[in-house]
DNA sequence: TGAGCATTGTGAAACAATTCACATTAAATT
DNA sequence: AATTTAATGTGAATTGTTTCACAATGCTCA
């Protein structure tokens, strides 16, 4: 069994929506289209499609339908998959938000938090228990994804209770780089490393554009 | 002049934070316990830190304080550099929480808003602005990074206004993948492609437990 | 003083992802 | 039926990143 790129499988979800919107319009499409909407080149639109195990024809490119069902295949959990989020602070509310029923078989079935304000209720349409009973809730609705949106402090500490509970994908938005075991796949985003990193390569770009102005004024 | 790896210059900014809770309590620190923190192993955190010219010494490792120096040298701002966001909705605003004081050379300026109700007063400590005077604000206050934060349709939109003022770096939370010239590095956060991903390797990781679990029965 | 030691800096190897390049294919056209 | 055409699928090359492996270093302690 061979594994399939980590970056492939995050390119399926943008190949699904485009296809989506497609499928109104028409019934075919060729790699260079997909890939002009996806901002990638034909070659790696054909390479990600490979893993499908579906082919296109030279002349009609992809069916469009076919396509949007083997990415589903692929991509889609075939029963429901539960996710958890804990923290229903800033970011947490604008995930449930968000999530809201936006893929079925992938939802959003539990919240949780310390602040006894919060739990022992529904927020935003997702009901929210105390942390205290994440180990037990988790096992119950058989959930396998969970993120974190704590402060940095409380990451650590919610990533065990997470993977003790038999969670196997964690998203975390703390800051803190999470200790978990290899079995358990960690994707962490952490917005202040990526503003740190586009201001640094905005400046080279504003570097640079002032060294072809210095250039062009010396010819 | 040699390019600095991306993911390296990403990197610098967790260097940066572990370093700076380690500052009180140690003078000098080794790759190996840097790795640990920052979940790495150490020969990657010492080809990180080769690109910043700063060397540490084989008995002592490197000096806290200094290497804190060569970061922020290569990663802070000189002058204070500035941010836009536009989109003052759910992600909009937690930004703005997030970001506020955060680092005084990298500062949110601006935000912009189609909605008269948001326009034209502060919100969350930082002007709001009406979309139609992006260019005009972006230009006058020298604003070279964009955040997107806007409805998937409005993306583009907003893009390329940020670039016909002149930004240089881009933080796109829409789903639509922008368009925007080569000297103008764009981040993408996609959260339903990693949650799609995060899900994806998590149902993988529970079929290879069951198979062990088969496995040894079969034994 | 010098042997022992753990760590650094870095060339080279390994690995991962992307792009190139082209033989192959099936429809359209003659 | 043969020819032309523009796309696909994929082996090989390239590019980007991480890891390996070890000589060089400078501190400690005999
Ligand atoms: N807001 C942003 O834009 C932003 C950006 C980047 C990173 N982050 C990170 O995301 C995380 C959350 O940020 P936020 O702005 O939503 O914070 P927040 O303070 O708004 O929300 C955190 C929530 O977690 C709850 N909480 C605290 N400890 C808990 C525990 N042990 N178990 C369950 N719930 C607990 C709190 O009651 C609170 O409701 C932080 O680690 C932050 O660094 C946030
Ligand atoms: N909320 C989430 O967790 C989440 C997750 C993933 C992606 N996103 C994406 O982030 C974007 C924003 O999400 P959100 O939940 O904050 O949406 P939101 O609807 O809460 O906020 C969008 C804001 O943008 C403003 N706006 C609309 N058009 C504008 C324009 N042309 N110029 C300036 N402002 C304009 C609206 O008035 C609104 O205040 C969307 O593209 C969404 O797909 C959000």
């Amino acid at each position: 069994m061979k594994t399939v790129p980590h970056r492939t499988v995050g390119r399926f979800t943008l190949y699904w929506h485009i296809l989506k919107d497609l499928e109104q319009e028409q019934t075919h499409v060729y790699s260079h289209f997909l890939a002009s909407k996806a901002r990638l080149t034909a070659a790696q639109v054909r390479r990600d499609l490979m893993v499908l195990g579906y082919s296109g024809t030279p002349a009609r490119g992809y069916d469009v339908r076919k396509l949007l069902d083997h990415i589903e295949a692929f991509l889609f959990p075939s029963t429901e998959q539960r996710i958890a989020i804990a923290g229903v602070g800033n970011i947490g509310r604008a995930l449930l938000k968000f999530f809201a029923g936006r893929q079925p078989m992938l939802r959003i079935a539990a919240s949780f938090e310390v602040n006894p304000e919060k739990y022992d209720r529904m927020v935003l349409g997702c009901p929210c228990y105390s942390i205290d009973n994440a180990g037990s809730v988790i096992r119950e609705l058989g959930i396998t994804v969970g993120i974190i949106a704590v402060p940095d402090k409380e990451a650590q500490f919610v990533a065990n209770l997470f993977v003790a509970a038999g969670i196997k994908g964690i998203i975390n938005f703390a800051r803190t780089p999470l200790q978990a075991p290899p079995d358990v796949y960690v994707e962490d985003i952490d917005l202040a490393r990526s503003m740190d990193k586009v201001a640094y390569f905005a400046r080279q770009s504003l570097k640079s554009d002032s060294m072809m102005i210095s250039k062009e004024s010396h010819k």
